[in-house]
DNA sequence: TAGATTGTTAATCGATTAACAATC
DNA sequence: TAGATTGTTAATCGATTAACAATC
C-alpha cells in the first residue's frame, strides 16, 4: 500500500526543456546520448538528468545511454504532448491575440482552438483567422456545448477570478492564466501562470543586485 | 571580511508577489499588516514572509507588525521599480507586438521603449504608436548613440543568439527573452526568460498527472 | 505593564549531488 | 571480457518551517 511520493515541481518544470534538446539533438541526426552528454548541453548535472528520468522508468541503458528518439517520445508522452487538446481564449486584448497567433499553439501542436470570447463590443462579432469573437457571456452555453480542456485567461485582473469561475463550472480541465493574480481554483483544475509582471520585475531585481545573479539557473 | 550570502532565486521570485498584494492593500486604504495577515492572503508561511523580508532589512516593528506604505516602498527599491529604463523591442511578431502594448511595460510603469526592430522588409517602415519599426541591422548602431538597458527579444529561436550577441556588444544590461532556447550570456548581463513552451507543457503535464499536481505553489 | 508580533536561531524537510554496484 | 554508463542509495546542501527571546 505504499504510494510513491509525488514527482517535484522542480522535476515537471525541467522535462520541456529535456524535450525541447531532445528534438535539437534528433534533429541532428544522433542517435543515441548519454546522461554526461546531456549534462554538457543542458547545463544540469549528469546526476540530476538521471534522477529525473527515473521518477518515470529506466529508459536508458547501462553501457549505452538513452535513445533519442525513444527517449523523446517517452518524454512527449510524460507531458501528455503526443494528446490532443480543445482550447479557447478568453480575453482578445494584446495577449490574447498574440497567444491565438502563437506558433506553438495550434492543432499542429495538438492544441485546437475552438472559441475567442471578449468582453468589449467593438471587438465582439470580429473575425479572426477564421474565428468569430464571441461575446464572453455567452462561455457559459459554449461549455455545455463543447468539451474544452483548456482555458487562457488573458482578461484584466480584476475580471479573471468572475471568468474562471464560469470556466470551472463548464468543466475545463487546465486553465493558463495571463492575468496577474492569483486564481483560486478547486484542485482538481490545473492553473499555470505567465505572470509577466513578475517576471520582468525579477529582471530588474537582478540589473540592480548583480551580486545575487546566479546566471542563467532560472 | 565575511560576505553575505546570495540572497536566493526562491526569495527573489515572491518579491514580485509581495509587491503585488501590497499594492492591493495600500489601495484598500490599510496601513498596517502583519506578517500573519500577509500569510493568509498570499498563502506563504508567515514563518516564510518574515524570513524573506529580513534579508533586506528590518521593515517591520514588534508587537505592530510592517507599515504597508513603508514596507511597499522598500520592495519598491529592492525590486528597482522606483528607476526608470529604456528599452528596446526586437521582434515585432505577435510577442513583440503584444509585449509594446502590454500595460505594464511602458513608461507610466518606468520602463521607456525607445525603439522597435525587425528583419521582415513589410514590417520595417511601418510606424507603431508613434515609433517607427528599425531594420534589426541598425540596432548596432542604434546602441551606440542610446543608452539602452533592457532589450525585448522575441525573435525566432534560430536568430535569438545572434541578435544578444549584438545586444550584449551595445551594452545592454538586462535581455527579456522570449525565444525557447537557452541564451549564453556574459555574467553581467541579466537573462530573465519567459518561456511559453514550456510554461503550456507544465500544464498539460498535470492535467495529465493529477497525482502529482502541487495545487498552486507554483 | 500586558499583549502582540517581529527578527533570528535551530530543527526539519526536500532537492541536488556524489558515489558505486549492477549490467549492458 | 573490458569499458562505459545507467539506476539507485547515501551524503550533502539549501530552503522552509518552527520556536522563542527580544522588544515595541
Amino acid at each position: 500500500m505504499s504510494e510513491k511520493p509525488r514527482v517535484s515541481l522542480a522535476v515537471v518544470k525541467r522535462l520541456p526543456k529535456y524535450y525541447r534538446y531532445l528534438g535539437l539533438i534528433a534533429d541532428k541526426g544522433i542517435i543515441r546520448v548519454s546522461s554526461q552528454e546531456l549534462s554538457k548541453i543542458t547545463g544540469l548535472t549528469a546526476s540530476q538528468i538521471r534522477q529525473d528520468l527515473n521518477h518515470f522508468g529506466g529508459f536508458g541503458q547501462q553501457g549505452y545511454g538513452y535513445n533519442v528518439e525513444e527517449l523523446k517520445s517517452e518524454i512527449e508522452k510524460i507531458i501528455g504532448i503526443d494528446k490532443s487538446y480543445k482550447a479557447i481564449i478568453v480575453g482578445m486584448g494584446n495577449i490574447g491575440q498574440a497567444i491565438y497567433k502563437y506558433r506553438g499553439f495550434n492543432e499542429a501542436s495538438g492544441f485546437k482552438i475552438v472559441g475567442l470570447f471578449d468582453k468589449d463590443k467593438n471587438t465582439i462579432g470580429r473575425t479572426m483567422s477564421g474565428i468569430k469573437v464571441n461575446d464572453i457571456k455567452n462561455i457559459n452555453k459554449f461549455l455545455q456545448k463543447e468539451d474544452v480542456d483548456i482555458a487562457v485567461v488573458a482578461v484584466p485582473a480584476d475580471s479573471a477570478q468572475e471568468v474562471c469561475d464560469i470556466l470551472v463550472e463548464g468543466n475545463v480541465k487546465g486553465i493558463w492564466n495571463f492575468a496577474p493574480i492569483d486564481l483560486k481554483l478547486p484542485k482538481d483544475v490545473v492553473l499555470e501562470n505567465v505572470h509577466l509582471d513578475e517576471s520582468l520585475f525579477t529582471l530588474t531585481y537582478y540589473m540592480n543586485n548583480l551580486k545575487d545573479y546566479p546566471g542563467t539557473k532560472n
